[in-house]
DNA sequence: TATGAATGAGCATTCATTCAT
DNA sequence: CATGAATGAATGCTCATTCAT
């Protein structure tokens, strides 16, 4: 039962001790790359390690699961995610841009890039509904951010916003749909021009009167 | 479990030519149950011919592969979405609503129905993004029937749309992301604030000059 | 993840449906006699099955577990166990000995061939002390029916007995003591002798006055 | 369980060469302590290291394997046992004590202290029976000892005993047996009462006449 | 048609052991 | 002496699929 060291005639023992901490992150990425090319299901962990020229026994140092690698893809996603719109609207406002209605652009265009740079990977990740997958989205940080934006459109009387939860709702699914559709299309270069469509149609949908 | 060989004088009365033709409903109908309430990867072809009361050679009378099983489950199941929502607009048509903001709301209300009761399934059905899943939006008939809806209105001066393509996949995520929303919140019983808020908003998206 | 039946090239499709209900004993007696030759934690569910002739699944349909392979090979054990001495005593009992004496050296003669034939399998199969192993010693049928007779020939008056349930553990486990010491002597034919040794001690210890 | 990996500056404070020589036996006690909650079995060696504050490493500077630290706590558990048994016969015979039945419920009384007091751990140790561990029985000091008492007592004339060797393994077990069946009724207070069934029995089984 | 016993590849996870540092 | 990251063979169990009846 124990190991029984790779039978006499063992080959060459590999070499030890590759990189020097790197291991998570490279079992992390080798599991992304898989996952996007086979499916979540269709990966094993073996497929993993593998591919992290790693041994199986080495993915179980770094993660108590399989589905705690899951877990951390996850955690790890949200947060590239977040700090790329953070940045990017960061980086339009400093710019100099004004107007409540450029904000908006801003913010479409940096979720739009965001998202279409890893929508494969956003559905991969955020797909067994089953635990509470759909309860994300509510506390989803993007959600919230952008009501609070439109709350500060409101307040300063350039929009009208009767729900601002809700509004927010519908623009970050709008957005959500149209990159999806542009991807099953396989337009992805299209991005100004549905940055243009949810930027109307919203402005229109938030103007006073 | 165990075989419990055919014990001699077996005399189990077993049930023959239970319904005429119906077998392929069922083993549906007890897969879409199964698959909600746990989960399509938890759930077996063993689990399905079990509560179908059928024996899993059956099982293979009626479906080449587990996959095939799921591809007629996702079949049947936008066939009767679409029934639902031309059912429910043409009631409305028909009970002599006009205008076309009134017929906008028509169809936010039958879709959001037909999503609100059927949410858990729909996602159970098109979740693994692998095949081509995503690729069934492209030529949704919901979306396209919206299309002309949208196209329509435009045409009669009524509605200003830029792009009735994008503006019928906004509208159709944008309801889509208010039912998740109240579905991960518990709260199933505001459809009509919900259809409020849709019609609200893209009705001043659309309006003209 | 599925079967992907073993590839384009399978190979022959190995016979079906070989015998017609033995597969539980097949299982059962493949097992024992591994579990004798290599022991039990050396040996593994895959090794049974191979001994068997019989699929690793196969093994799934008659057993829940290891574990419950295991159950079952000591039920059999203990079923078989306390026939045999019941045979052989009964035996003895109607070919006309008389005497308790008498009656105890059929007892120690049919104990002592019922073990020394399976000693190896008795304590391949009750050695994992954690569970309540020892319990089972508790309500041992052998040792009650040895107080049982104790008993009755201490109302006859034949015996003196202090304390029959402490006299048939002692009994029982001396018997026990010198059929293991002959076994890792190697001897295995001295079984006259060994009863000998044991109705010569005990007939001492129970001699009344 | 991860890496961690030696986050930069690592600060921990590993205590550095703890005891001087004790490593083995601080591995032994751990290793004791662990078989005999958990069982053989389920106890790793990385639960052993853990439990000895040690690396894993370190262990095979100590012991070769798995099985050799096994054995090497048989040996411990031998050695002790005989050294309580003599110690406690000495003490005895010392304080005045005479006659040979008075020198035999001695060793009864020392034995059965030695093996309640360690009942668990004798098992644990002593159960795959595979290896030789039943060999172990054909020279136990234990029996030999008693061996030479019954000898001894023979030759003064005060007992009548026809074969010693068999009638030491009688004693051996049957005091055995009377200790795990007090231990499985949960009666550990009763030792006295055991004792004297065993003296009471053996005493008339020696009885010469 | 219908059955269900049989199959066997596949999977997640464990753990004794090694060895570069 | 001591460490602990790395290894990889081995294990128990699952399940989609087949096929003789």
């Amino acid at each position: 039962m124990p190991a029984e060291p790779s039978g006499a005639t063992s080959a060459a023992p590999r070499p030890r001790v590759r990189a020097p901490q790197s291991r998570r992150a490279e079992l992390l990425d080798a599991a992304e790359r898989l996952f996007l090319q086979k499916g979540v299901a269709q990966t094993s962990v073996d497929d993993i390690t593998t591919a992290a020229l790693v041994s199986k026994g080495t993915f179980y140092l770094y993660f108590s699961s399989r589905e705690e690698l899951l877990g951390a893809l996850r955690e790890r996603f949200v947060l590239g995610f977040c700090q790329r719109v953070d940045a990017a609207v960061g980086r339009r406002a400093a710019s100099g841009e004004k107007g409540w209605n450029a904000r908006l652009r801003a913010w479409f265009t940096a979720m739009l890039d965001g998202l279409m740079d890893q929508v494969m990977l956003h559905d991969m990740l955020f797909h067994d509904p089953h635990p509470a997958s759909r309860e994300l989205m509510k506390d989803n940080p993007i959600i919230v951010q952008l009501e609070a934006l439109l709350e500060a459109g409101a307040a300063s009387g350039a929009w009208r916003v009767a729900d601002s939860h809700a509004m927010a709702i519908m623009m970050f699914h709008s957005m959500h749909g149209l990159a999806d559709d542009a991807i099953a299309r396989g337009v992805t270069t299209q991005r100004a021009r549905i940055v243009r469509r949810l930027a109307d149609t919203f402005a229109a949908a938030l103007r006073p009167c």
